[in-house]
DNA sequence: GCGTCCAGGTCTACC
DNA sequence: GGTAGACCTGGACGC
């Protein structure tokens, strides 16, 4: 029997511009329906894995849970970490109030990204972005969860646990998964972090600074600079640009009449924003995404 | 149907 | 520190 929770949001928080802030709305186990704006998602829960549908409601989300034994107190923790709700970007806003091109930013309540539960879940799905379409992407996440991932009450899989994920071998990956050349680094991080070796959970509360923090995630195997820049963006650094060919060719076409040109002018670009740069030029590319849609 | 290119890059060897 | 070449896969594209 499913239970419906409400879970109030601050002021200045958006469901929709952050549910559709980048393309993990459209990775398992997150499934949007844009139509509806439902976001689901399936939660780990005490014995078995449950399905819950997000929705925006009045001043704060309601969550609809399928079922199932669940710690209610975890899945609030879970639903606040995903969409950012302790977020305070009132820093971020003053300074794009103060660029014309960004000043639809503040009033739009945009800039939240969505993110995993866990930081693991999070480093294994840029991991599947690295070096591939985003159709390979959606292929990648989509057999680890269905593949290792337990299933849950209300349907759906959860996504696998670091002890799922290194309970296979290479050729799993290579063979079932179509991670290709990326298989041994699935199993060079889910074996750290299934052993303890690695905690990347701590990384959200350490102090350690975000150059430290980079060289630290670039030493694990498959993370250069894009995806490192990407993880700490998820984990609320924003000082890296984490330029991949999809953003280059964004700011070619918006800010370089289209020709390329070198990272460092990207870089530039973006100077003013300081610690803030990696979140400007994320909202900058991905304007037009929000024009498209009807918006609350 | 087939070959080529490239996509939400990174690693290694070499200079 | 900078760079060339290799690397899985799937989809788009040209022929």
């Amino acid at each position: 029997m499913g239970r419906e929770l409400f879970l109030e949001t601050p002021p200045g928080f958006s469901f929709r511009h952050t549910v559709y802030s980048h393309g993990w709305s459209e990775l398992l186990p997150f499934r949007l329906d844009a139509e509806t704006w439902r976001l689901t998602y399936v939660f780990r829960a005490k014995s078995k894995p449950v399905s819950a549908v997000v929705t925006s409601s009045g001043n704060g989300l309601k969550i609809d849970v399928a079922g199932g034994r669940f710690d209610e107190e975890r899945l609030i923790r879970d639903v606040r970490h995903i969409l950012r709700l302790d977020e305070p970007l009132e820093e971020f806003y003053e300074l794009t109030n103060l660029d014309e091109r960004l000043r639809w930013v503040a009033p739009s309540n945009a800039g939240r990204l969505l993110r995993s539960p866990t930081v693991f879940e999070d480093m294994v799905k840029t991991l599947c972005t690295t070096n591939c379409s985003w159709s390979l992407t959606r292929i990648m996440t989509t057999n680890l969860v269905e593949k290792l991932g337990t299933r849950a009450v209300g349907g759906g899989s959860a996504f696998p646990t670091a002890e799922a994920l290194a309970s296979v071998d290479e050729k799993f990956y290579r063979e079932e998964i179509k991670a290709g050349y990326r298989s041994p680094y699935f199993v060079e991080l889910s074996e750290a972090v299934a052993s303890g070796r690695l905690d990347p959970e701590a990384w959200l509360t350490t102090d350690i600074p975000t150059p430290e923090l980079k060289k630290e995630i670039k030493s694990l195997k498959g993370f250069g600079d894009y995806a490192a820049d990407n993880l700490l963006k998820l984990l609320g650094r924003y000082d890296g640009l984490a330029l991949d060919s999809w953003l280059r060719s964004q700011f070619y076409k918006k800010h370089n009449r289209e020709r390329t040109c070198a990272d460092k002018k990207i870089e530039r670009h973006y100077k003013k924003f300081g610690s803030w740069r990696g979140l400007a030029i994320w909202c900058d590319m991905t304007e037009r995404w929000f024009d498209e849609k009807l918006f609350d």
